[in-house]
DNA sequence: GTGAAAGCGCTAACAC
DNA sequence: GTGTTAGCGCTTTCAC
């Protein structure tokens, strides 16, 4: 006897085919957090491209702690590939996995020191696209806003950087950047209204970066993050100052309230077939 | 010989202890999309509550097409609970599924006709609380503005609604509400300029709905989204009317740009205990 | 072609 | 306690 479409309704046990296989269908992904447009943006595009091909994402969410941990609990899961956004700053522990032959892809980051396959955008390029967009609207005196307080700028924001500075730099034109760690406020102020919600915490990260200077010594802003972004417009309307006729601001693939470089997810599916799945 | 550490660096494979044990320590979880700040909030939250009893999220985005195929996939990698925020309109496939016995927690929407667990905010009280927001500043024609093109208003809308409108009822104040089918203006319009995002299509939308008017007829607006209370917002605001001075604008535990009602995040792993995992 | 057997890596049960 | 065994449900192999 035969199959007999298997009494009428058998579903295979994907659990123990993946034993026997080797191959459970399973990708582990591990991004630093879910609230931020971004990373929803591209783990919709990322379990989107695998549902396609049939397989599930495992996700984990690593909140700046402990993706090592969370990573060797997807490998004991026995995932068929690995998507991280990784915040890692070494590669000895990625070394290790490639060596062992893990199936491999970083998205959106680079581990510093690490040669391995990388899906994010073009930081330089966007950087660049951003400054001619204000360049072009006669902007003159942009300042480049970043909210790191790390020891130095991550990777991306420093390309964004450079592309931005190549804009300004070739046409002569003034530039008035500050890279101020503007989370410092907070720190530095216990006394400050402790904010609540993310929005409170960039004014009160502008309101830190601003306070130095008189007014305002810039006519445009370019805003790591278009949260940020949104809480600067908010700071300068809130300051009588009109955006973007007096001053402009740009954003950066965050969010779709702001002007943006590029989709930076349409590019996600390509790398896993690349790889092999 | 005992396990002298197993070989120092020994880790079980959990998809074996899954099949042998019949607990994979996989929860599935289904959600229309994540790219709405909601959802991804919501799947954070779980994640988070997951990884804290040491469970891996399964997760799967319907997009309104395949919700019980992807259930039943997710049953197949024998998962041992599901969360779901389903878009079905009928009991019966759930119902099968409760009567074998698989942990089911549905999220956000009830199923209609089904009796089952379910984790969502108190819209009835959301709405009301919304109202009286309104009402304490002085609104007195507020609009109730949904976006959906359904025959029926799904149930957590036609909840907002009641309490809402419970607010203005109790108070005898004048009420002004529409719940304009605002999609449809795209359809009837195909040469209207397609709207590339989706804060273009807002604006489409919000133009569809205020078109059989002349002017603004109401001083305030309770948007069902957040999104769509951003879009509201720059649409008063190209036309010249101050808000909140003129129209005040709130939307819904959607968006942390806007007012909002409930955080409905909290509230969402105690269920996943309450069911034993 | 159809059928039987072995084994993926683990753990629960039963032995010593 | 320490060791052995059987079997979770599947697939691959090998035999018929």
């Amino acid at each position: 006897m035969l199959d007999i479409a298997e009494e009428a309704g058998y579903r295979p046990n994907r659990l123990a085919r993946g034993l026997r296989r080797a191959r459970t269908g399973l990708i582990g992904v591990v991004v630093p957090g879910i609230e931020g447009q971004f990373y929803a943006r591209v783990l919709e595009g990322i379990e989107k491209a695998l549902q396609d091909v049939d397989h599930r994402v495992l996700l984990t969410v690593s909140r700046g702690e402990q993706e090592h941990e969370l990573v060797e609990s997807l490998l004991d899961m026995q995932v068929d590939g690995l998507i991280v956004a990784s915040e890692d700053d070494g590669p000895e522990f990625y070394e290790t996995l490639l060596a062992r032959g893990v199936p491999l892809v970083f998205i959106d980051r680079e581990v510093p020191g690490l040669h391995a396959d990388l899906v994010a955008t073009d930081h330089f390029a966007g950087g660049a696209l951003l400054g001619e967009h204000l360049r072009e609207r006669g902007f003159r005196k942009p300042a480049f806003l970043s909210m790191t307080d790390r020891p130095r700028p991550i990777g991306c924001i420093e390309d964004r950087w450079c592309g931005f500075r190549s804009v300004y730099r070739n046409a002569s034109l003034l530039h008035h950047p500050f890279m101020g760690s503007v989370k410092r406020y907070l720190r530095e102020r216990p006394d400050a209204p402790k904010p609540e919600t993310f929005s409170e915490l960039c004014l009160a990260a502008l309101r830190g970066a601003l306070e130095p200077f008189q007014g305002f010594p810039f006519d445009a802003v370019f805003a790591q993050y278009d949260h940020f972004a949104l809480a600067m417009i908010h700071f300068l309307r809130s300051h009588g100052i009109r955006v973007p006729e007096e001053v402009g601001v740009v954003g950066f693939d965050d969010h779709d309230f702001t002007e943006y470089a590029e989709p930076s997810l349409t590019t996600i599916r390509q790398p896993l077939l690349e790889i092999g799945l």
